[in-house]
DNA sequence: AACCTCACG
DNA sequence: ACGTACGTGAGGTTC
């Protein structure tokens, strides 16, 4: 069965989400935003539209000047994102007001708002549209609406996920890869410190600290942990030392020692980055390990910013493309599963590392089983792969 | 239509 | 001297 068949299927059958919910939701949005507003133009001494970067800027960086060497954006504007207004935070009280209010309009007409309009009038339930061909790394992407993208993060933008329920007397079951990415980089760099930390089946933020730090594991303290697993990311998507400096708030220096660290720790990695940069140079593309392929164009470029992206798109690419060809395969064998055995449970979305049925209870013990099997075994590597999975009567909880 | 910002993995 | 971590979609503002 072609995966076409099978997002059509899940298109088809949609999700549903509770309207009072989300009613209630929009209800206590709209009146913190209305108190937000009202704290942040006494703050400012004035009126003006919050949700437009170039009066916000105005105010921040002219009117309060609170010009932190006031960065600017492409077309010269003051840069209000929230990276830079949180390092303004100390500074007057209106950031903070400013930064709460962006984050609850995003929920309310991102999602609380755009949602209910997009309901099938016929189904009553939700159906967005899943891509294969638009993601230039193979992985799908979702649209009208993007189910991919729905809040989990912040406590406000849970309720949200709340609302997306199964039918009564269904369950919804969850089941995501666990670190699918580092456990490719671990097989693909075949780099037998990090296999080991897989294979033991340690912690891998914890494993990565106790070897960049150079401290026993249970000596790790959160903050080595922390800055361990975004050292892990960043690998993953081909790390500079400005990169890291600028996501840790450390120096360049404390951030390219930290670097050189992580490859004298993991060697074989530094060679996989190195080879796969290589082999596009050669090729003109990279691969996955499924064979789909990523041409880089400008990877003999002589422009060191266009070139420097595409070695970075060199190193993520078959990373990340072959964990959407992962799930792919799996999502294809579950369906064929769901189809032979005459399952009434149906698999209704995917969000790059997790797929979520709707589940009658009876069968629960049973899809699980088979759906953690087929995602697990999916393919072989030399790293096991893990899939954890959960439960519930919506989607927050069975995560 | 371009830009800015921000939601997710 | 430059600009700098991967991949998406969507809403609001501005031109």
């Amino acid at each position: 069965m072609p995966l076409i068949r099978v997002l059509a299927d899940m298109e088809r059958v949609g999700v549903r989400l509770n309207q009072e919910d989300l009613k209630a939701i929009s209800t206590s949005l709209r009146e913190d935003i209305i108190s937000l507003e009202t704290e942040i133009f006494n703050l400012a001494g004035t009126e003006f539209n919050i949700s437009s970067p170039k009066q916000l800027g105005d105010i921040l960086f002219i009117r309060l000047k609170l010009d932190d060497k006031a960065r600017v954006t492409k077309t010269k504007q003051f840069n209000t994102s929230e990276e830079i207004l949180q390092r303004l935070a100390g500074r007057h009280p209106i950031i903070d007001k400013v930064l709460e209010y962006r984050g609850l309009k995003k929920l309310l007409s991102t999602y609380v708002e755009a949602l209910p309009q997009l309901v099938d009038r016929k189904t009553g339930r939700i159906h967005t549209s899943y891509n294969q061909a638009v993601a230039s790394t193979g992985r799908l992407s979702s649209n009208n609406p993007n189910l991919q993208n729905i809040p989990v993060r912040d406590e406000r933008g849970r309720e949200i996920r709340k609302a997306f329920v199964p039918e009564e007397g269904n369950i919804f079951l969850s089941a995501d890869y666990s670190q699918i990415e580092l456990r490719l980089m671990a097989h693909l760099s075949g780099d037998r410190n990090m296999m080991d930390d897989f294979l033991s089946g340690n912690d891998i933020h914890a494993a990565t600290a106790s070897k960049i730090f150079g401290v026993e594991i249970k000596d790790v303290t959160r903050e080595m942990r922390s800055r361990a697993k975004t050292a892990n990311f960043g690998i993953i998507y081909g790390i500079s030392s400005f990169g890291l400096s600028e996501r840790l708030t450390i120096g360049r220096k404390e951030a390219k020692d930290l670097i050189d660290g992580y490859f004298k720790s993991y060697p074989g990695v530094k060679k996989y980055m190195d080879e796969s940069i290589r082999k596009a140079r050669d090729l003109g593309y990279v691969t996955t390990m499924l064979g789909r392929r990523r041409y880089l164009r400008d990877i003999l470029s002589r422009n060191q910013v266009v070139r420097g992206n595409a070695e970075r798109n060199a190193i993520n690419a078959p990373i990340q493309g072959t964990a959407a060809d992962i799930i792919k395969i799996a999502m294809v064998k579950i369906y064929g599963k769901l189809k032979n055995d005459r399952y009434n449970s149906k698999m209704i979305l995917q969000v790059h590392d997790e797929l979520i049925f709707e589940v009658v209870p009876e069968e629960l013990e049973k899809l699980r089983e088979m759906a953690v099997y087929e995602m697990t075994n999916a393919i072989k590597l030399d790293v096991p792969l893990k899939v954890d999975w959960g439960t519930g009567r919506n989607w927050l909880e069975a995560h």
